[in-house]
DNA sequence: GTTCGAAATTTCGTATACGAAATACGAAGC
DNA sequence: GCTTCGTATTTCGTATACGAAATTTCGAAC
C-alpha cells in the first residue's frame, strides 16, 4: 500500500481555476484582473492568486498593462498563426512516434474517441466535438512518449480553446475532420508510421483557419 | 514617448537567478532546494522564491520529492531525447519561416555569429562555442516570427545547457557544426527556404547525441 | 465649464507571521 | 545494542501586514 498524497496546493488550484475561466471565456480578453477580487472569488488569500498570475503571464494568457495590474491577453492572430504553423510539423512527428508505441488499450480508446466525435458532429454538439478533437490529439501526444510535445501542445490547445470561445468558430465540428482522424488512426494501427504522418500532415493543411478577426490583414499565410 | 518601465520584480529576478544556477550546474541535479536558504542567498524573503519555484516546477527544472520540498530534477535521458526529436522538425520549420523574413541587419548578425563560432572552435573555447551555437539558432527562432517556437526553444536550450554542464560533452564544438550553420545561412540569404530547411534537417540528424549517461539503454532512437 | 493639482484611495509587490506537516532526535522498552 | 514511540525542530504553504506607486476624486483657479 502506498501514497495518498493528492491535495493540490492552492497555487495550483488557483492556476487551474483561472486558466479554465480564461479559456472558457468566463473572463474575457482585455478584462482587468484584480487580485483582491479573484482572491475573494476563490476564497483564498492574494498570495496564491499572485503566484498563479505569474505563471499565466509566462505562458501568455495574461499580460502586463504597463500600468498597474494585468489583463487577460487579447486574442492574437499572430499567436494563433504560430500555433498552426507549429502543429503542421509537430503533429506528424507525434503520430510517427505514437505509431511505434500503440497498445491494445490505446487502440480501443482511440476508436472510442473517434466514434464519439463522429456522433457529436452528427448531433450538432459543437462543444463536445471540439473536446473529442482535443482528446484524440492528446491521445497521440501521450502515446508519442515525447514530453516536450505533450507539454507544449497542452498549452497550445488552451490558447486555441480560448480563441474559439471568443470567436465562436469551431473548425473541429465537421464530419471530414473525423473521417481524417479515422484514416490517420487506421494507418497507425496498421503500423505504417510514414503513411500516418503523411495523413496527419494533410489533416493539418486542411485545418489552417482563415483570419480570426475582421480588420487583420492576411499577411504571413502558410508558406506552402 | 512612453515606457521605460524595466524594474523586474523580485519573482522574475529570483526565477532568473535560480534557473541560471541550475543550468550552469551551480546547483546540481538531486540537490534539495531550501527556501529559507535560497531567500537568504538572494537577499529576499521566501515569498518570491516560492513563486519562482512554482514556475520552475511547471517547466520541469525542479520536481516534488513526494515528501517535503523540491529537488533539482535529475538529468533525464527521456527529456533529452524528446528535445532532439522535437528539434528535428521544429528547426527546419523555423528556418523556412525565417528565410522569408531576413533583414539586412539579421544577415550581418548571422554572419558575425558564424565567424565568431568558428573562431571559438578553433581556439578550443567550448563554452563560448556553445553560446554562439545557441545564439545562431536563437536568431533563427526570432526571425521566424513564430512565438511558440521561440518560447518553446528558449526553455529547451536551457534544458540542454543543463544536461551539458552536468555531462561535460559539448556536441556544438566541432568545425563541422559551423560549416553546416554556414551552409544553412547561405541558403537562407539566397532566399531558398526549401534548401535551407533541408540543410537544417540534415544538421539535426547529424546532431543526434548518443546516450548521456551510462546504464541507460538506447531504445527509441530516431525513427529514420 | 474646463483644467490642473493635491489629497484620498486603491492595489500591487513583498515581508513577516502563523499553523500544519514532516523530519530529526532522544528516551524508554525489549 | 537495537527498535520504537513521543517530542522538539525544521520547513513548507498560506494568511496577513505594510509601504510604495498609481489612480481616482474633488475642489480651486482660470
Amino acid at each position: 500500500m502506498e501514497a495518498l498524497r493528492q491535495n493540490k496546493t492552492l497555487v495550483e488550484q488557483a492556476y487551474d481555476a483561472l486558466l479554465e475561466a480564461i479559456c472558457t471565456g468566463d473572463i474575457k480578453a482585455g478584462d482587468r484582473l484584480n487580485q483582491d477580487e479573484l482572491a475573494e472569488r476563490l476564497q483564498v488569500s492574494r498570495q496564491p492568486v499572485n503566484s498563479a498570475l505569474s505563471m499565466l503571464k509566462a505562458q501568455r494568457f495574461v499580460q502586463d498593462t504597463g500600468k498597474r495590474g494585468v489583463v487577460v491577453a487579447p486574442i492574437d492572430q499572430t499567436l494563433f498563426d504560430s500555433i498552426y504553423q507549429f502543429r503542421t510539423v509537430v503533429e506528424p512527428l507525434a503520430v510517427r512516434l505514437a505509431t511505434a508505441r500503440l497498445t491494445k488499450e490505446a487502440i480501443s480508446l482511440g476508436r472510442e474517441i473517434i466514434a464519439r466525435g463522429k456522433s457529436h458532429v452528427q448531433s450538432g454538439d459543437d462543444a463536445a466535438a471540439l473536446r473529442a478533437d482535443m482528446e484524440f490529439h492528446n491521445l497521440i501526444y501521450t502515446l508519442s512518449g515525447n514530453l516536450i510535445i505533450a507539454d507544449a501542445m497542452t498549452l497550445n490547445w488552451r490558447h486555441l480553446q480560448r480563441a474559439m470561445s471568443e470567436v465562436l468558430s469551431v473548425p473541429g465540428a465537421t464530419l471530414r475532420v473525423w473521417k481524417e482522424h479515422d484514416q490517420i488512426f487506421t494507418e497507425m494501427v496498421r503500423g505504417d508510421a510514414d503513411a500516418a504522418a503523411n495523413r496527419m500532415r494533410e489533416h493539418m493543411e486542411h485545418a489552417v483557419p482563415g483570419p480570426l478577426l475582421v480588420g487583420t490583414d492576411g499577411t504571413d499565410r502558410q508558406t506552402r
